[in-house]
RNA sequence: GGCCCGUUGGUCAAGAGGUUAAGACAUCGCCCUUUCACGGCGGAAUCAUGGGUUCGAUUCCCGUACGGGUCACCA
């Protein structure tokens, strides 16, 4: 057979050779360390807590080896396209704060970076498998491949177009030429030189050793419209945008044989690959891999919406990720986790559970660790995005809501409190703040009679001048005349002697104003929300109870 | 089913041929405390299983079970 013939045949539109791309595209000019990352996502519109997962992995190690990171869209299925897709990756990850040096959108020296973009590039090296004889056309129809598959399931044979099974591997150069003049649809496969009995190991970047069998595959390499499939995109962009480190999830290792044959068969180098572990849930008592599908957590727009600080997304997914960030974490709460030297070698090689209850105390730590300001601004952007309607309220007055959040954080005293976990969480927190909100239950502990007597003398004591300390005494004060403990160390040790402890004396007055029974320090709450609003809510209770 | 990978408390996990088997989240108890939160102290809780190898194995080897991945002209 003239597999150049055939070349030209194929591929009369092809102009380019090699030489021309390897001019295109030289090595880059990087430090012997330096790590090429990228992250490869189909546009479907969908960018999940995995390729997030990924994207820190590979931008923590390009930054950290002074490498390059780069966002490149993996587009070759027209079917799963969804406009605006690629906007919806860039806002994503932007929003959590990664940053690519080159990719889609942004440019750069190895574009471009939409594969529907590089198929003359694609076709140029399929072309030169052909002239190897490596690859072949291949007219089989869908329904003659899925009675093979048949007949080799029955067999209990491997699956898939290999040896006898390869029917249009030997197709004479006359068959070709009349089926393709007669207009046969037909996709370019791989001719494999591989067998399946040869086992090797090979060495991830992750996953240490692992065993695999050569591929001997004739795996579809261009499909019948002559765009790639991933296999032969993967390989060739991955080598011309000079990829050293391709992280990827570890459903590729399955066919991790047919890149490395590839890279073989075109003469290139291959990267080095290290291979994720997957996120789990837990399911009716099974683990199992989340589901873009069924998991509405699985989508960043859900953390997004719900108000979830994406540092502190970030810094939960860096404690899946390497194992020993959480150490480094719990010693320096304040350093922005770029400080954290990250390394591929402690990331765990089985897949993690995803748990929310971890989240959530990562959240309140990193909030707790933020400035006032920097909380304000992020609430007021979450509120202007996900609960429009009481912006106006919430926000009429900056330095009033800016109150609020420093004393629910215990801004100035030595130990933050931890109350925000996210921001629609915090918002629901703030309700009895606000006039228009405030919809007290009066709840009260003790009976009607000495709840009104609390809240009548405290109302009569009551200055909004008082500091903290004032305020307290005259609670305690309230507390001594009814016969509450004013210490609860002296209730504990002898509760038939009081009626109750000042704490109790103190929820009265906190569920009057403020209508339930935790919040933080009261006296502050009071003098935040104002003494006519204060000794208003005081007043409505008394009515309440009478 | 074939092939590959994995299995340390409820969860995330460190770990090494000999350890009282770290730590974190969750949980429970106590302390602190105007409530809550924070913080402090303490408790309960783990090496899937059967065989080897070894003076000794949770750690190494083999099998079993269980879990995961994959077997497209999808990525």
């Amino acid at each position: 057979m003239d597999y150049n013939k055939l070349a030209d045949i194929l591929f009369c539109d092809v102009t380019k050779t090699p030489e021309d791309y390897n001019a295109l595209y030289p090595a880059r000019n990087l430090p012997e360390s330096a790590e090429v990352t990228r992250i490869a996502p189909s546009p479907t519109g969908f960018i999940h807590l995995g390729n997030l997962f990924g994207a820190l992995a590979d931008e923590r190690i390009a930054k950290l080896s002074d490498g390059v990171f780069y966002l490149r869209i993996e587009d070759t299925d027209e079917k799963r396209k969804v406009e605006g897709a690629v906007e919806a990756v860039l806002d994503s990850l932007g929003y959590f704060g990664l940053k690519f040096d080159e990719g889609a959108e942004i440019g750069g020296n190895y574009g471009p970076y939409y594969q529907r973009q590089r198929a003359d590039l694609y076709r140029t090296f399929a072309k030169e498998l052909v002239k190897k004889g490596l690859a072949y056309p291949c007219f089989c129809t869908e329904e003659e491949l899925s009675a093979v598959r048949e007949i080799q399931q029955e067999n209990k044979e491997n699956t898939g177009y290999w040896g006898k099974y390869a029917k249009c591997r030997n197709l004479s150069l006359e068959e070709i030429e009349r089926k393709i003049s007669e207009g046969a649809p037909y996709v370019l496969r791989l001719r494999s030189p591989g067998n399946v009995e040869n086992k090797f190991t090979f060495e991830d970047e992750i996953k240490g050793k692992i065993t695999v069998c050569e591929n001997d595959l004739d795996i579809v390499i261009l499909k019948r419209d002559g765009i790639p499939t991933y296999h032969f995109a993967h390989v060739i962009d991955d080598h011309f945008m000079g990829t050293t480190l391709v992280v990827r999830g570890e459903e590729w290792v399955a066919t991790l044989p047919i890149h490395l044959q590839l890279f073989e068969l075109l003469g290139f180098e291959r990267p080095k690959y290290a291979h994720t572990a997957q996120l789990m849930k837990i399911d009716n008592g099974k683990k199992r891999k989340l589901s873009k599908r069924h998991d509405p957590e699985l989508s960043l727009e859900y953390y997004k919406s719900l108000g979830y600080h994406p540092t502190a997304v970030k810094t939960y997914l860096m404690t899946l990720l390497n194992s020993n960030f959480e150490e480094w974490f719990l010693a320096n709460p304040e350093k922005p986790l770029e400080e954290f030297e990250f390394s591929v070698s402690k990331m765990g090689q089985s897949g993690a559970l995803f748990d929310t209850m971890k989240l959530d105390d990562i959240s309140k730590t990193v909030i707790s660790n933020m400035e006032a300001d920097d909380v304000l601004s992020f609430y007021e952007n979450w509120v202007k995005e996900y609960a429009s309607d009481d912006y106006d309220v919430i926000f009429a007055d900056k330095a009033f809501i800016k109150k609020i959040i420093e004393l629910q954080m215990a801004i100035g005293s030595k130990k933050r409190r931890k109350d925000f976990i996210c921001a629609k969480q915090m918002h629901g927190l703030f309700g009895y703040y606000f006039t228009q909100y405030f919809k007290p239950t009066y709840d009260f502990k003790l009976d009607s009679e000495m709840s009104r007597t609390i809240l009548e003398k405290f109302i009569a004591v009551y200055n909004i001048a008082d500091d903290n300390e004032t305020w307290f005494n005259k609670v305690k004060e309230i507390a001594s005349e009814l016969g509450f403990a004013v210490k609860m160390g002296d209730y504990k040790k002898n509760p038939d002697a009081y009626k109750g402890f000042v704490g109790d004396v103190a929820e009265i007055i906190r569920v009057a104003v403020t209508g339930i029974k935790n919040t933080p320090d009261l006296c502050t709450i009071m003098q935040i929300i104002g003494e006519d609003e204060s000794r208003k809510r005081i007043a409505d209770a008394i009515n309440h109870l009478s």
